[in-house]
DNA sequence: GCCCAGGGAATCG
DNA sequence: CGATTCCATGGG
């Protein structure tokens, strides 16, 4: 009989411990480019802030170590975050029937999507265009510190009432550029009840994803990374320079069936493909 | 100085 | 419709 996924979560002390899981990879997942609030403390810890929650995390032996926490708030938040339950050994097993796919989940298979808080996520990808990493963490941080509400020595990420109580000047500490009108749509939209975040996590992709676009500076990119990395929709595809550039030349632009039930969690392995290996530039 | 960065809106034809 | 251009900012 097969092995069931089931990775156990114990406490010890003021630690919270992971046994027995898989396809999970802290760099991978952290530092990928879908979540800009993660910085390395050495090669195997990693620090951050998310649901109004600092965190320690990183590995010891064969098991992931969660620092000072909980294990209340391991099942309220970090569970979900890290998507503990699912089983991704599964879907790697079922795309690697292609070979060119099985190529891409060896350069980054322990990453996983992060389940984020949504607002976040579409903030976050709002600032994120024509835009690199770097910077996005820099406007993020700044965001965070100027606005949000002090959480242990770090900040919460602000969250969409508070912004829209500000003005686009407001935003100048940000630096952030031509976004800054694009973040007071959000907010003002968001906070409004305009925009219906339920409907973007049960609807029909396609109208989740017009939902989101009817905040200025929200496309069809920065609206599928929103719902992959906020609203747990993993048949997402957001569709940037780099997978358009690797696309037209794995795929000759078309995702394999096998992939497409997955198609967000393959975008991320494509993702990392095109960016770490040598494809042909143009 | 120049280039471009996980795009999108505005403005063309 | 599709194609171009502009948008602020800053690191390489």
């Amino acid at each position: 009989m097969k092995n069931i996924y089931n990775p156990l979560a114990t406490a010890r002390n003021n630690d919270v411990i992971i046994k027995d899981i898989t396809c999970f990879n802290l760099k991978d997942t952290l530092d990928c480019g879908q979540a800009f609030r993660w910085k390395p403390l050495d090669d195997r810890t990693w620090i951050g802030t998310a649901f109004q929650r600092n965190l320690v995390i990183g590995y010891e032996d064969n098991s992931v170590v969660l620092y000072n926490t909980t294990l209340e708030d391991y099942k309220n938040i970090w569970e979900d975050y890290f998507d503990i339950k699912r089983d991704y050994s599964q879907i790697i097993e079922a795309i690697s029937v292609n070979k060119i796919l099985k190529d891409a989940t060896e350069v980054a298979g322990g990453l996983r999507i992060l389940r984020q808080d949504p607002w976040e996520a579409l903030c976050s990808f709002i600032i994120s265009q024509n835009n690199n990493i770097l910077r996005i963490k820099g406007i993020v941080e700044r965001l965070c510190e100027n606005f949000g509400a002090p959480v242990g020595d770090s900040y919460s990420f602000p969250d969409a009432a508070t912004i829209a109580a500000l003005s686009v000047q407001d935003l100048a500490p940000l630096r952030s550029g031509f976004r800054a009108r694009y973040i007071i749509d959000a907010a003002t939209k968001v906070s409004g009840g305009e925009i219906d975040f339920n409907l973007c996590r049960t609807a029909p992709i396609d109208d989740a994803r017009n939902e989101l676009m009817k905040i200025c500076g929200v496309g069809i990119k920065v609206a599928d990374c929103a719902l992959l990395f906020g609203f747990d929709r993993i048949e997402a595809f957001p569709k940037d320079v780099w997978i358009k550039r690797a696309m037209a030349q794995l795929f000759d632009g078309e995702l394999p069936q096998e992939a497409v039930p997955y198609a967000g969690i393959v975008q991320q392995y494509i993702f990392h493909y095109a960016r770490t290996t040598k494809l042909q530039i143009d």
